[in-house]
RNA sequence: GCGGGUAUGGUGGAAUUGGCAGACACGCGGGAUUUAGGUUCCCGUGGGCAACCGUGGGAGUUCAAAUCUCCCUACCCGCACCA
């Protein structure tokens, strides 16, 4: 029969909103369970079907908690602040903060409608200025440590946001928003130094839960690379430091490249004979695009600088120094020393330029046909005067021990990570507390005066010179110096969207104190979250901003754990019919609403957890949904059948505790699709016989994680007292859940054979004897000896034969 | 190029981690109920008449391989001139 879900679930919705069964208490005396999803950027269009995946999974696993007695907070924000919201804004004349509010409102009928147990008290908004005060004042303490400061230097411009955008958002070249070209432009930007936190963020991944594949790329994204920073001098009488993984092959640099931005090359430009050829390039190379820059990369372009060289500092060789843009400003000191023979870069330019190869390291083919680049014990050292006999191994440390010796060089480690840019020059967003004076510089805005609020303008788009809109606002920019009273104007750049986010997880803790950011006593109660899930796109950005906020934080006493984050689980994407992303365009967007409206919340829930492995992509499927609504039906059709009995049937004792055993130890390794598996297996069972009371009490428990509003329902109409989701969650006796009879296999060399029944545990001689009495294993065993018999307990038996001599 | 991952029936996916491959579900076929369709309830469903053959392909280890090792192939994700 099929039940009326659109009733169920609305009433008990509203049953939910009075009741406020999922609100997280502070101080409790149970152990607390801080459960945390990523928050949704609450877009125009409203939940796609890809949200409810994470979302019901951790429902799932922090309504389990409950029912297991832990005090739980699963809280829910809105990471309001963007660009689609500012462009809608622009383009339909409407104010971005009734954009947002109307936004959230949706999203938060949708996500009351799917049934998802939020602490709805906990709400958090990232644009709300009293939320975003705490964002701004942990900038400032940033800039009281000297972690946030102002830099000229090239950055990332999206030609189409007209905004400048950080590494992490700049994907093969173009704007991972809109997939526009990136290209480089000098600006004066706010810089977070998160290189400070290198080291100590790729450390503290060994402790933590995560997993493997996102401590991977957060430690190849951070990229550390040991090696040596050496020396050179130029024949202008300039050092130029470079830095170099391969110290050992030191004796065959044979010339230097710099990147074209190198500050030495302005300073030698009156020298140089071919100034005008080293300015041609230069200006080719600015004017390139991120995408340009990797595109072009398959053939090495440079200029050789006419008039000045460098030499080499262990054996005095006077080198030539090339410019080229395959040595990046922006990576070490940007420059090296080239050393064709052992490295393939190098070794490219070098065929294209002439310069000299010379072998430093034997053991490979000829390096005038190719570079030889291993770096372990296969090559020794050659024409390198000390080094020579010494393996790769052993001369890095040698030859780096020499150079700090004669002060020409220092062992070094390297990290590809960059400091964050955190500026934009957008409208909707935080606005960054701090005053430029003429006289003082910058200072920051006094505490007591934050928030610091977005004022309202009359136009949200940049300006075109690449201003944020605010810098129209002259009655807001022009203000005092909080240091010495006179004249100043305000910052008019904004945060970028990954400064609310970087935090709001603390918010959660103790979302309405107005003294701090949360309490010291909600933050040591619920630190550190417990287990967060999220997408894996986010592993380089959010969750690495965040581990580095949340260590500042815990350094400046606030928080008081390392990390934010015990364990991170990630989930897979949902694909639509066919297995093809999701998209407009393909008009094959399934919608939240349209599937709630015809087969329910419940069913939702379960199929987005039924799909398949959690962890990977899965396909939706129109025709798989109705089989998770049959289920449900079915479920219901025991329940209004009503059941016999009181007491758990005893023929259906084992499969419960089973389904027990499996549904629990399921949901803690996010296998959701077979904790549901089993539990259609036991209602198959149970339709063979009428259920009792008990076998239904028992499935309803374990459902209700799930389908939380029909099990609600069948509950009450069984006459059990208080909330199926109130209920202790239930236990089994694992001896219950072993069959006292096996089925095991039986092998013949290997191959099966037969089946045969024995007792449970029973012993290896009374395993062989039975199979060797079923009749086909007898018939096998005609004329034939038993060489070696394998009894693997409970399982199988396997029969090694040979003919009888 | 480097790093990570995936490949199992018509489909989504299971497989106690080396032990009866295909749980569960979709789809399909058959039957019952129904005036009929839908719903619901049973039964069947990897291939092959069979011996047997079957987990992307090829070798290997083992009494035993989807699972371990080596070599391929295809696809997906991340990074990409990082010295």
């Amino acid at each position: 029969m099929a039940y009326d879900f659109a009733r169920i679930e609305k009433k008990w919705q509203g049953v939910w909103e009075k009741e406020k069964p999922y609100a997280a208490v502070t101080g409790d005396k149970r152990p607390k369970f801080y459960g945390l999803i990523e928050f949704p950027y609450p877009s125009g269009q409203g939940l796609h079907v890809g949200h409810p995946r994470p979302f019901t999974a951790m429902d799932i696993i922090t309504r389990k908690k409950r029912m297991q007695g832990y005090n739980v907070l699963f809280p829910i924000g809105f990471d309001a602040f963007g660009l689609p919201t500012e462009n809608y804004a622009i383009k339909n004349h409407i104010h971005p903060a009734i954009v947002t509010k109307k936004n959230i409102e949706n999203f938060t009928r949708q996500l009351k409608m799917l049934g998802f147990g939020f602490d709805w008290d906990r709400v958090v908004d990232t644009t709300d200025p009293t939320y975003y005060k705490w964002t701004q004042w942990i900038f400032l303490q940033l800039w009281k440590k000297g972690l946030a400061y102002k830099a000229t230097m090239p950055v990332n411009w999206c030609t189409s946001c007209k905004c400048v955008l950080a590494n992490e958002e700049v994907v093969e070249g173009v704007c991972e928003r809109c997939g526009s070209p990136v290209v480089q432009k000098e600006k004066s930007q706010w810089m977070l130094r998160i290189t400070a936190y290198a080291q100590r963020l790729i450390d503290d991944l060994d402790e933590l839960d995560f997993i493997e594949r996102v401590k991977i790329q957060q430690k190849n994204w951070i990229g550390r690379s040991t090696g040596a920073e050496v020396t050179f001098k130029a024949t202008t009488g300039d050092d130029i430091v470079v830095f170099t993984t391969r110290p050992d092959t030191l004796f065959g640099a044979t010339y230097m490249v710099l990147s074209p931005e190198h500050a030495l090359v302005k300073k030698w430009m009156p020298k140089l004979k071919n100034a005008d050829d080293v300015r041609a390039y230069q200006a080719a190379a600015a004017s390139k695009s991120d995408l340009e820059r990797t595109e072009l990369s398959k053939e090495k372009t440079g200029v050789c600088l006419d008039g000045v060289a460098a030499v080499n500092p262990v054996n005095g060789r006077e080198i030539p120094i090339f410019i080229s843009d395959y040595v990046l400003a922006s990576y070490g000191t940007g420059a090296i020393m080239a050393v064709p023979a052992h490295d393939d870069r190098d070794w490219e330019f070098a065929k294209k330029f002439g310069c000299e190869i010379v072998e430093v390291v034997a053991g490979g083919e000829d390096v005038q046909k190719a570079a030889f680049t291993a770096k372990d014990d296969t090559g020794v050292l050659v024409n390198s005067e000390f080094l020579n006999g010494l393996t790769v191994r052993q001369a890095i440390p040698a030859i780096t021990k020499w150079l700090e010796e004669k002060g020409i060089g220092k062992a070094q480690v390297n990290y590809k990570l960059r400091d964050w840019v955190f500026s934009r020059q957008r409208y909707w967003g935080e606005p960054i507390p701090m005053v430029w004076c003429e006289k003082c510089g910058w200072q920051p805005l006094p505490e007591d005066q934050l928030p610091l609020v977005l004022p309202d303008v009359e136009s949200y788009e940049p300006t075109d010179d690449g201003e944020s809109p605010l810098s129209k606002m002259t009655d807001w920019v022009n203000t005092t110096c909080p240091c010495c009273g006179g004249p100043a104007r305000r910052e008019t750049d904004t945060m970028p969207q990954w400064a609310g986010s970087s935090w709001y997880f603390l918010r959660y803790m103790d979302p309405h104190n107005d003294k701090a950011l949360a309490s010291k006593e909600a933050l040591d109660y619920w630190s550190p979250v417990d287990w967060y899930n999220g997408g894996m796109e986010h592993t380089t950005l959010h969750l690495l901003y965040s581990r580095f906020w949340h260590k500042f934080l815990y350094d400046i006493g606030v928080v008081p754990t390392k990390e934010p984050y015990a364990k991170r689980t990630s989930h897979g994407m949902i694909l639509g019919e066919g297995g093809v992303k999701m998209s407009k365009s393909r008009g094959n967007v399934v919608n939240p609403n349209d599937v709630v409206a015809k087969y329910g919340a419940d069913t939702l829930r379960l199929y987005t957890m039924f799909i398949g492995d959690f962890e990977k992509a899965a396909a939706w499927s129109d025709e798989a949904v109705k089989g998770c609504k049959k289920f449900l039906d079915r479920v219901w059709a025991l329940a209004e059948a009503g059941p016999e009995g009181e007491d758990v049937t005893p023929a259906n004792e084992r499969i419960l505790h089973q389904t027990i055993k499996k549904v629990s130890d399921d949901i803690e390794e996010m296998k959701f699709n077979t904790a549901i598996a089993a539990m259609m297996t036991l209602v198959n069972e149970l339709y063979k016989s009428k259920p009792s009371k008990g076998d239904m009490e028992i499935l309803l428990r374990l459902l209700s994680p799930f389908a939380p509003h029909v099990v609600e329902e069948m509950w009450q109409m069984l006459g059990f007292d208080g909330r199926a989701m109130a209920q202790s969650w239930p236990e089994y006796d694992e001896a219950k859940t072993v069959e006292h009879t096996k089925e095991l296999a039986v092998q013949i060399n290997g191959k099966l054979k037969s089946t045969v029944s024995v007792p449970a545990d029973a012993d290896d001689d009374a395993v062989i004897a039975a199979a060797q009495a079923e009749p086909k294993v007898a018939r096998a065993m005609e004329g034939m000896e038993i060489v070696k018999a394998i009894v693997v307990k409970n399982r199988l038996v396997n029969l090694i034969l040979r003919p009888k001599k």
